[in-house]
DNA sequence: AGCCGATTTTTTGCATTCATTTTTTGAGAA
DNA sequence: TTCTCAAAAAATGAATGCAAAAAATCGGCT
């Protein structure tokens, strides 16, 4: 008798649409989604028996999906002792911030090569409504604009495998992102506009290094109010 | 990692594995270098019974590297219809040289902020060495330099999540890197060595966005030679 | 003869089972 | 009490078994 259907509940504007083509590659997101999430304790053992039961699965998928989440990071996955939510280190952190910044700069750097006007012209207007927000001190929206923003220069870029890349990182540290809440991003709010309409500019110009520079910069700054979130 | 031969049922021979960081995730080293060494023709079918015969195992860690496998882009998973070699298209080659690109921009980046006047001079010593095999014309020993330099600044970074994500991606171009070998990029050796010249110079005066930028060049301008290989 | 459809065979997906390994529990001694 | 060690319980890693789906084979038809 097979299953009916892993009852997954459907998941809330996930901010990956990738669609989950096979029935049990569903698995792998359902899980991965239910773990950013944070249904799990950091580093707390989780018994295979458990997840079966929350999904209605037998362990012979789970397993599978535990492996393709080990191997993207997410969890670790000791032998004889089951697996982990992986606890980001500030190192950890550290080096994705960096490698993230690393991404974006490099889907700069491609946007520049082959961004049409009518999508510099959406940008701008993201920009301009994320910049409405930052006036009325509203940071919900303005962080929603801000994310819009930088998926569309990824998306600019053409590059599928680089967007896949992006995703998956920036999948690895929603987690931290949502914990460690932006309010000592506030702080910086100005800052981050300036450099958001540096961006803007070096895009209009199709400055490519340039905006490579920009946006690894960028990142960077963001990852240094995060640290100084954590601490 | 060691490699589970064909045979690990009888462990007489068994020459240590060493510890082993996780036992059968071994395998999934192993079937990638299977892959990877272009054991298996492009695109074409891949029982599974086939695979436990050659590795000795029975479907379910198999299914599991596989799932893996999959997740990493190295081959395609077809819902009740198996598992093919991932060909590479033209597009395909073209996104990974740029993420590779992109990769090598940031280690480049991140290694000028912490690179020591020592690694700096051992990276030196090898491009000297990777010059006099360039002067007698020596393919082997000139691209093994060349690899070596690469991993160096990579290492140099500083960064293990990077380090990881750099590996993967080249294993993904590996097979295509030995296929369509370097007859192509002897035509623009005086340009490469030219442009390791550079490299080097930036990176001795730490000059990291520069380093960046003739990076992500040096890597478009491999990807243009063997682009011009598939053609 | 060639093409199409039904039946057989193979293969895949998942559940279940078995063997180790690990963890927990409990009894006894210092 | 607490420490140690052994036995029990549970969890993991892997093999096998079974139902569904695909592929292959064979018989029937135009």
């Amino acid at each position: 008798m097979q299953i009916p259907a892993p009852e997954m509940h459907d998941a809330p504007a996930n901010t990956t649409p990738k669609a989950a083509v096979s029935l049990h590659d569903g698995l792998v997101t359902a899980l991965r989604d239910y773990i950013v999430e944070g249904n799990l304790a950091d580093g707390a053992r989780i018994p295979e028996r458990l997840l079966c039961d929350r999904f209605g699965i037998s362990r012979t998928p789970l397993r599978e999906a535990l492996k393709v989440l080990a191997a993207e990071g997410l969890i670790d996955l000791l032998p004889n002792r089951g697996a982990r939510v992986r606890e980001l280190s500030a190192e950890d952190l550290r080096e994705l911030f960096d490698v993230m910044g690393g991404l974006e700069a490099l889907a700069g750097r491609l946007a520049c090569e082959r961004i049409s006007d009518a999508e510099v012209a959406e940008i701008e207007q993201t920009h301009h409504e994320m910049y409405r927000f930052y006036l009325r001190r509203e940071m919900h929206g303005y962080f929603q604009c801000n994310q819009a923003i930088h998926r569309m220069i990824v998306e600019a870029a053409g590059n599928a495998t680089l967007s896949a890349t992006y995703a998956s990182f920036a999948g690895r540290i929603r987690r931290v992102r949502y914990s460690a809440n932006l309010a000592k991003e506030r702080d910086r709010w100005g800052e981050a506009m300036r450099e958001h309409e540096a961006i803007l500019d070096a895009l209009r110009r199709r400055a490519g290094s340039e905006l490579s520079d920009i946006l690894f910069q960028h990142l960077r700054n963001k990852r240094k109010a995060a640290q100084a979130e954590v601490a």
